[in-house]
RNA sequence: GCGGAAUUGGUGAAGUGGUUAACACGCCGGAUUGUGGCUCCGGUAUGCAUGGGUUCGAUCCCCAUAUUUCGCCCCA
């Protein structure tokens, strides 16, 4: 048997309902908040994802899938969201757009070569936004909000924001030089992995739940003592306006976030409850201020944050949200005779123009199943049918609920139904 | 990239080194000569992930591979 590729898998039955369900929510408020939906190519140039998201992080280094075109060219499956809008909003110009800024989303598969788990996948479905062009943290605050809310309106309870700060370049350079002469003095009693970070990425030390319990690692610098004022101003309004939006928040200064474009304002949305898998973290985003210049466009600063669909679907299962599916269908045509189905062909036609939802026999089944059928598809009426109606235009009309049955006009059928549904 | 667990039909699964692979659900048909949801009866695996090996003989033992799953790393 042929199987699906490793970290891949089939979107049907409930879960795609479930699915459809997601993302009619998210369209829906992105609509809302006046957001434009973007796609972009599932590859691009190696390039825009080598220079955006950077090296030091694995998504880069080992998890692209990278392969060579017939034409020689150097193409990756996008890993990310981010790198191809800005290359988009480059290319087509949108800065010089009459409306700043610009508000995008976008909902797209993302691909990563690696080890599949739980909540983690080699094919997976990301929807996320990006701002670009507003530097106010304004645009911090509704960014953060927007996806707080939708964790809410899927009616999601058991999550927890974290936003931290990195600062601007200045304050996060310094900052930098700081944890790294300071953790340099505690090597010898550190995880291996922190050892590599403190070379690679000295700010993801800060992120390691081996070391998190020792007292150099408590006692370690604080971003906050390195903020300039201007930083440190702006993650205050930052602040200051989730009070506003009444958003709950906590500072937890080990957010760094893994990719290398990003400054100033980052966050997370994180399933709070014990029983989740360790990919727990459902939406993470920040500010990218000089990610649109890296890509070779005028200096545009940038917000957004991106979520992972199927967490979102595996958090909705553990907190057991009940999503409102329609598994129903308003009519069922039952048949026996060839004369009888050349009319149930020709009423399921008209009954789903004029808008009901409608099934019928493809099996040439027997009557019985056929009523088992509609009992299965919850239909709410069952027409039967039958060669002695058809002479007198009309046939069996049978209430589900009810279990009444009545004859009604062919004519008359759409009407008939128009009314009582 | 590293480590652990799993892999029997449409589904949930039991089981044994040796003729026809239990049971249940589901599905199809019949009892009910054109009417469902209950009941009863009957039917329903090209054979136990794939490829090797051990053996007179393997679904059951060994090895490899694949996939699934859980964790590390990383990340949504």
């Amino acid at each position: 048997m042929i199987t699906k590729p490793k970290g891949t898998y089939d979107l049907l039955g409930k879960e795609a309902k479930k699915m459809q369900y997601i993302n009619d929510v998210l369209t829906a408020i992105c609509e809302k908040y006046n957001y434009e939906f973007i796609r972009t190519p599932v590859f691009e140039s190696s390039e825009v994802f080598h220079r955006s998201v950077g090296n030091t992080s694995d998504i880069v280094t080992k998890e692209t899938y990278d392969f060579k075109d017939r034409g020689d060219r150097d193409i990756t499956l996008r890993p990310e969201g981010t790198a191809g809008v800005v290359r988009s909003y480059i290319e087509n110009k949108l800065y010089g757009r009459d409306i700043q800024p610009v508000k995008l989303y976008y909902n797209e598969m993302m691909y990563r070569y690696e080890r599949p788990q739980a909540g983690r996948l080699r094919e997976f479905n990301q929807f996320g936004v990006e701002v670009l062009g507003c530097d106010d943290p304004f645009i911090d605050a509704e960014v953060i909000s927007l996806a707080y809310n939708i964790f809410k309106l899927l009616g999601l309870t058991n999550i927890r924001v974290n936003i931290n700060t990195l600062g601007d370049d200045e304050s996060r350079s310094d900052y930098k030089k700081a944890l790294v002469e300071y953790f340099s003095n505690y090597t010898n009693d550190m995880c291996e992995d922190c050892q590599n970070r403190l070379k690679k990425n000295p700010l993801r030390i800060l992120d390691c739940k081996v070391d998190a319990s020792k007292t150099w690692f408590k006692n370690a610098p604080k971003i906050d003592q390195y903020l300039n004022s201007d930083s440190a101003k702006r993650f205050s309004k930052l602040q200051e306006y989730l009070n506003l939006l009444d958003i709950e928040y906590v500072v937890n200064p080990s957010i760094v976030r893994g990719l290398d474009y990003y400054s100033h304002t980052v966050f997370e949305i994180e399933m709070l409850s014990k029983n989740f898998g360790s990919q727990n973290v459902l939406a993470a985003g920040g500010r990218y201020n000089n990610l649109v210049k890296m890509l070779g466009g005028p200096s545009t600063c940038g917000m957004g944050f991106a979520m992972g669909l199927e967490r979102i679907m595996l958090a909705l299962d553990e907190e057991e949200v009940k999503i409102p599916i329609n598994d129903s269908i308003d009519v069922y045509i039952g048949y026996v005779n060839e004369e009888e189905k050349e009319t149930a062909l020709y009423l399921s036609q008209e009954l789903r123009l004029n808008g009901f939802i409608c099934e019928t026999d493809y099996l040439n089944r027997s009557l019985k199943s056929q009523f088992k059928s509609a009992d299965r598809f919850k239909s709410k009426y069952t027409i039967i049918v039958n060669s002695n109606d058809i002479k007198n235009y009309e046939v069996t009309l049978k209430d589900n609920k009810l279990k009444e049955e009545e004859k009604v006009k062919i004519n008359d059928l759409v009407d008939y139904l128009d009314m009582h549904m």
